[in-house]
DNA sequence: TGAATTCCTTGACATTTATCAAGAGTTTCG
DNA sequence: CGAAACTCTTGATAAATGTCAAGGAATTCA
């Protein structure tokens, strides 16, 4: 697993960083079930997760106690309540694992350690955290901007694989539709 | 207008900065009119504003025309296509001054000589971002999860300057429902 | 493997929200 | 200030989406 985190890293960086065994020896590694809960509502998000195998789903439950799902996060991606875990505040979302996973996690205070110890590591940081606020930002254009029919579309051009490896119901739960209506829009496309 | 983003600055780090001057020096000012464009879709974003007075919408337009808007921002905020800007890459986006404004514009060359040269610099801007996905997070999970009726109490709740200094088309766009609905749904508050 | 659970689809119906049209009120700007 | 443009509201109607129920298919896990 930590061979797939390095060789991330590198990736992302386009070089073999100094400190990179120091990087790795923080990462714990962690198998999970199916369904397993990461966070809960409330609860203080105490790791950052590195997806090595498998699938998160990340989502809020609504007053009716229907699933919303913001975000799947598939391998190689990173996983947490960013601003609760930063600042060590309760979340307001959930994180599940909706498929059996391998994950590497490093603690709050471990992630801290890092960031002052390793300036690269604090840009890698910045990266993440841009392109996961533009997708956030993307999201919520296409929730004010597009009809189901229209988001479904998008998914499958830009996001097939939720549509091809989550069930149906993930996917609704993802599109803000109910699995019926899902259903139902499929036929029309 | 500089006197107000020293104090901002200020105020963010808890102290006075050693380059303040150097930094407020790097920013021009600028008068905008009602209804001015900072920003279309499919331009590259090259200033970032910090709004002294009046209020700016950000916003897409969808395939019926409606404008659909994201976010907005008031007065001692940041605007910028925060993606667009930092990859100079083309808008999806517009900006508008919903109000005639007072800005603070700076340019991405002096946007990177600041970030080189101060590291507090870069310190804020991670706040800024960091806040600003949490928004955008928020913001998904309100459109997943709540109604009209729920996203409007939400909105007074939360965001009552956008009921109460912006037109109802604005907050409608802000809601995600037509002006008409809004009007609607108001009854039953 | 086999029982239990969950998921997907379909139908019937209810609810929410959008669209179009029109008139009164308000704002903008030369 | 006053004409032009835009905004708000209301009604009538249409379209989109949700809810409930039920049966068959697929999946899970002991």
């Amino acid at each position: 697993m930590k061979t797939q985190l390095r060789q991330h890293i590198i990736e992302r960086l386009g070089r073999i960083p100094d400190n990179l065994d120091t990087v790795l020896a923080s990462f714990t590694e962690r198998k999970t079930k199916l369904n397993e809960l990461l966070l809960q509502e409330g609860e203080i998000c105490r790791h950052v997760y590195f997806i090595a195998r498998g699938c998160l789903q990340v989502f809020v439950i609504g007053k009716n106690g229907n699933e919303s799902t913001r975000e799947f996060y598939f391998e190689n991606n990173w996983t947490t309540d960013i601003f609760g875990f930063q600042n060590q505040l309760p979340s307001r979302e959930y994180i599940k694992c909706v498929e059996p996973c391998r994950l590497l996690q490093v603690s709050f205070d471990q992630f801290q350690a890092m960031a002052q110890a390793i300036p690269e590591f604090v840009q890698v940081y910045k990266q993440i955290l841009e392109v996961s606020y533009n997708n956030a930002v993307y999201r919520v254009n296409t929730f004010t901007s597009m009809d189901a029919l229209e988001r479904i579309n998008w998914l499958y051009e830009n996001q097939p694989q939720i549509l091809t490896r989550l069930s149906s119901k993930l996917a609704a739960s993802y599109l803000g539709i109910s699995p019926e209506t899902f259903t139902r829009l499929k036929r029309k496309l």
